[in-house]
DNA sequence: GCCAACGTTGGC
DNA sequence: GCCAACGTTGGC
């Protein structure tokens, strides 16, 4: 089992969203970077687990756990000209973009930040606090995996 | 809203 | 294949 985590804008999807769609479930599309749909395409296995990040917000931080309940598959986004990730590079018989669907787990009792993430030298190591990082999918070790939820009580 | 960092594009 | 210009991401 492999652990990831995957930003997104709360003002475009955010964790409440995921958590109200039928089945709790949900396209996880728009991804338009190599890396990350590489990512995705060969190391997202069905029943991995998932943190859940806003971006582009306020306090930005993982907010919630979600599972991959679909390995990548074609993103249909990418030639819908009415959509806002349309690409005309990814036509549907030559798909350039890939999605897997994802389930809402559960909110995390409170918001990891991403300052605290920051300046805790466990998580030195991760993409995500690294300068400059702009990974919109990224792995996470299965120390860090645990540390971050060691993080979530009080009193850790 | 600013802007640093970084990926992509396209001329050469 | 290099690299300047440009667009986007995302923290602050």
């Amino acid at each position: 089992m492999n652990y990831w985590l995957m930003k997104s804008e709360p003002d475009v999807f955010g964790i409440d969203d995921l958590a109200t769609r039928p089945d709790k479930t949900e396209p996880w599309d728009g991804v338009r970077n190599y890396q990350a749909r590489n990512m995705m395409r060969d190391g997202m296995k069905q029943g991995d687990l998932a943190f859940f990040y806003h971006s582009n917000t306020k306090v930005p931080g993982i907010v919630g756990i979600m599972e991959i309940v679909r390995e990548a598959y074609p993103d249909a986004t990418s030639w819908d000209p009415q959509s806002k990730y349309f690409d005309p590079k990814s036509p549907p018989e030559a798909p350039r973009w890939l999605r897997v669907d994802v389930r809402h787990v559960r909110h995390l009792a409170r918001t990891i930040t991403l300052q605290e993430m920051r300046e805790d030298p466990a998580l030195a190591d991760m993409p995500l606090v690294r300068r400059g990082n702009r990974l919109s999918v990224m792995p996470v070790s299965e120390a860090q995996w645990h540390h971050i939820l060691s993080l979530e009580s009080p009193g850790h």
